[in-house]
DNA sequence: GTGGATGCAAACTCTTTGCACCTTG
DNA sequence: CAAGGTGCAAAGAGTTTGCATCCAC
């Protein structure tokens, strides 16, 4: 997947332009716009290559089985220091800043959250090492807590 | 699933005696020890049953498809008072009480975590709501520390 | 005896793969 | 032109469902 081609590139605007998680089918239908006879599998294929070149992370939900794809961040955001992120992935790359997720029930999108409590070693039985911690936050996003909440 | 009959047995058996999430095909296997007939399509209708009337939990997995179950603890752990708990799934009985998961990496198996941070609200950005949060931990647990970690 | 439970096979969803054809460099 | 990418269809895991049979009550 090293060339550049249509499909690859409409792969890549989809996720760009999205700024939260996409489904692969999802990725499907935007690039679709500009690549009609775009197939799913060809998203897979650049999925699992931009994951590799750390572009793309997969993120999977706690009760989701299928999986969503954002963008990598490359901004820094200062904290460099602790060796506890990592998403359980076989990618170990740790370009792109540790984050977590948060799953609005309402729209159903993945929010990304830029904040992190930190190592949580102090949660797990003595012995046990923590090597990763993933956080999955849900509830209302903004918009959905007016809409779904009744706040009014 | 309502009557007692010798495959929800070897299900509830199975999972009780575990101690830890597991798989249905790993519980297919234990409980066909008892039952060898049994089918995983059984195991599946039993473990939906059960959650429904909160005696197992699905854990999900951030990063594996497949689901395991782990049996609901009936224990009061005293904390009764904050209402942030919740997997995200349908199931909203929270009898059994709010808990995490550690993932080994090294033996795949998942341990449950009494300790909880408590509600992580203030991660998410103004007007969302959180609703319920999920954590899990990987790294090894003290047996593969020994093993994996090469530690002697 | 009857209705709920079971086993089997088929269907479904999500993801990966084999292969012939087309495109990029 | 050749290496590599693409589409399509088929194959796979994991999970659910329809249906005829079986068994608990």
């Amino acid at each position: 997947m090293e060339r550049q081609t249509r499909q690859r590139q409409a792969v890549l605007d989809a996720i760009d332009q999205a700024g939260h998680a996409l489904a692969p089918a999802e990725i499907l239908e935007m690039a679709q716009r500009s690549v009609a006879s775009l197939n799913l599998s060809t998203i897979y294929r650049h999925l699992n290559a931009l994951q590799d070149e750390a572009r793309v992370v997969k993120v999977l939900l706690p009760g989701q089985a299928a999986a969503r794809f954002e963008a990598v961040c490359h901004g820094d955001h200062g904290t460099h220091g602790h060796r506890d992120a990592g998403h359980g992935d076989d990618h170990d790359n740790d370009h792109g800043h540790h984050h977590h997720h948060f799953h609005c029930n309402g729209c159903d999108r993945v929010y990304p959250l830029h904040a992190c409590p930190g190592s949580m070693q102090d949660l797990v039985p003595e012995g046990f090492v923590v090597q990763a911690h993933e956080i999955t936050l849900s509830g209302l996003c903004v918009d959905c807590r007016r809409t779904d909440g009744a706040a009014s």
